[in-house]
DNA sequence: CCTAAGGTTTCATAGAAAGGAAACCTTAGT
DNA sequence: ACTAAGGTTTCCTTTCTATGAAACCTTAGG
């Protein structure tokens, strides 16, 4: 220990020798006090010894010939037992900053995304506010991207977004998959499954396609398709009614398409096709790292998922 | 440390980490608080991190992005805040306690050294009233080998005594001398002067002699010389008055005869023979060790008698 | 893309602290 | 006087701790 400038003016009154010197305060005499200390004596006797040259008094008389405190080894007996009581104090202060969680969690999900089956978010706020009932929950729809910026920012600790355009800033826990395939509806020139089962090659660039404005996995199956998106939707519903018009095609989750009616309202077009899935994930900041609340739901959120 | 059993359930929050800790936090990063700590950036990093793992929470965001607490983190500030003060009044109390000297002590005086122009005790007295004015003292009058008792059993802090016996569980500081001389009173055959200066070898013997009850020099001087004790006194005043009787002979100290009127009351009786001078000295108890009240008062007392 | 700044990690080392064993010193009580 | 009990000292070992240097990682900002 070379320079202790600001630490320590004094040098830190071992807190260890402190409770040594109660200990054998209470126990009268260090002999006595071997046991309850679980120390030898020789050990003893040097800390009580180290304590009183360090706060420079005499703090009791023993020898053969008894144990008593001094006067002023009474004082700062009492003094110290109530800088114990502090120390204990601070202690359970700071397991009880450990054990409870307080605070809000500001959650964001993909606005299209909270109808899907898979999606246990129910379930995982559920555990989470038993696990964490002094944390609020705030929860926020808004696009994939919007969502990631919020998270990279800090203006949310976790998001559940489809995994399109992973950023290295942020750490993806995989939840559930939905499955997405193209649909038109009922009128619409490819509706009949039969014909569409026979002609293998149908050009979809001669049909209308409808999707969403923003960047997402759904516009790039879309391009990918050679589709060309003739509306421009920013939610589901007003997809889902384009597609019923039965003049546009467009992508529907199975299950919002299954909630539809089923094949009376909308079919599904070359399903081996056009059909692919989404990997929805938990998204949290990757530094600075998540603080504890944000872990505990993290670990809600995947474990309502795995059941 | 192989068996911590009753110390520190939880591991002694290491103070020096908590206010390395602050000091951190108040510079606002590790690279700050390098000048104000005094130590190496490697060193702040790694207790923080002890910290950290020592109480389980992450306390703060820190890299290239920035420095932050985290809302444990500052929950744990807050507390340490607490802590370090209520350690820092700790120590002032001790440093009070270390300070102050308070209680009562028990002084114990020849009773019949009080008139000696030698012993400085009032000067003592008021030198420590100004250094310990919350001492009460308590001053009683004996015997030296009461006086010496009183001191070995404890009911005394401290006694002024001839030196005699010294006893060995003792501690004895020579404070001043006391010259004592055999001494006779008008009518005496010894009293002239010229008669004893020429006789060179008086019988003392053939005279009688008075001396004190109790064990002391005195009564050894007496013995030594062939004295026969025919009078027993047992303070001063009745000394000098059998003395001045013209009937006795006996030991005064020379200032008292002096006291008395010089040579026309009383006559030292062949001083190259029969004086001998006594030490004072304080006398403190070897063990227990004595308190710092009167190691104080012991220092009063040479300070007192070596000016 | 490059660099500087802020932190972290690794490595090696000096020193402190904790501990026990055994010899030793005192004193109370026989 | 002898002994046992209570403490202290001495000596040595083992374990921690504190520390700086230097290499390294990450991010903000040109």
């Amino acid at each position: 220990m070379a320079k202790r400038a600001v630490l320590s003016t004094l040098g830190d009154v071992d807190i260890r020798l402190l409770r040594v010197f109660v200990v054998v305060a209470e126990c009268n005499g260090i002999a006595a006090s071997e046991l309850e200390l679980n120390i030898g004596k020789s050990t003893i006797s040097r800390h009580i010894s180290d304590l009183e040259s360090r706060i420079g008094l005499r703090l009791c008389n023993r020898g053969p010939s008894g144990f008593s405190l001094t006067s002023e080894g009474t004082r700062v007996l009492e003094h110290t037992r109530d800088l114990l009581m502090k120390i204990d104090e601070f202690q359970a202060q700071i397991d009880g900053i450990q054990r409870t969680l307080k605070g809000t969690i500001r959650l964001g999900i993909f606005d299209q995304s909270s109808t899907n089956p898979n999606g246990c978010l129910d379930k995982a706020i559920a555990l989470f506010d038993e696990l964490a009932p002094e944390v609020s929950i705030n929860i926020s729809l808004d696009t994939p991207s919007a969502l990631e910026a919020g998270v990279t920012s800090g203006s949310l600790e976790l998001a559940i977004v489809p995994i399109y355009q992973p950023s290295g800033a942020l750490e993806y826990t995989p939840l559930y998959q939905e499955s997405m395939t193209l649909y038109c509806g009922r009128g619409h020139p490819l509706f009949d499954s039969e014909t569409i089962a026979q002609s293998g090659d149908i050009d979809l660039s001669d049909h209308k396609y409808a999707g969403y404005g923003f960047n997402s996995p759904n516009m790039r199956a879309g391009n990918g398709l050679g589709l060309r998106r003739a509306a421009q939707v920013k939610d589901e519903e007003a997809l889902v009614l384009l597609i019923q018009s039965g003049r546009y095609l467009g992508y529907l989750a199975d299950h919002v398409a299954e909630g539809l009616g089923g094949r009376d309202s909308v079919c599904p077009i070359l399903p081996e096709l056009t059909a692919y899935s989404v990997q929805f994930a938990a998204v949290v900041r990757r530094r600075p790292e998540p603080d504890r609340k944000t872990i505990a739901f993290l670990e809600c959120l995947t474990s309502a998922h795995s059941l």
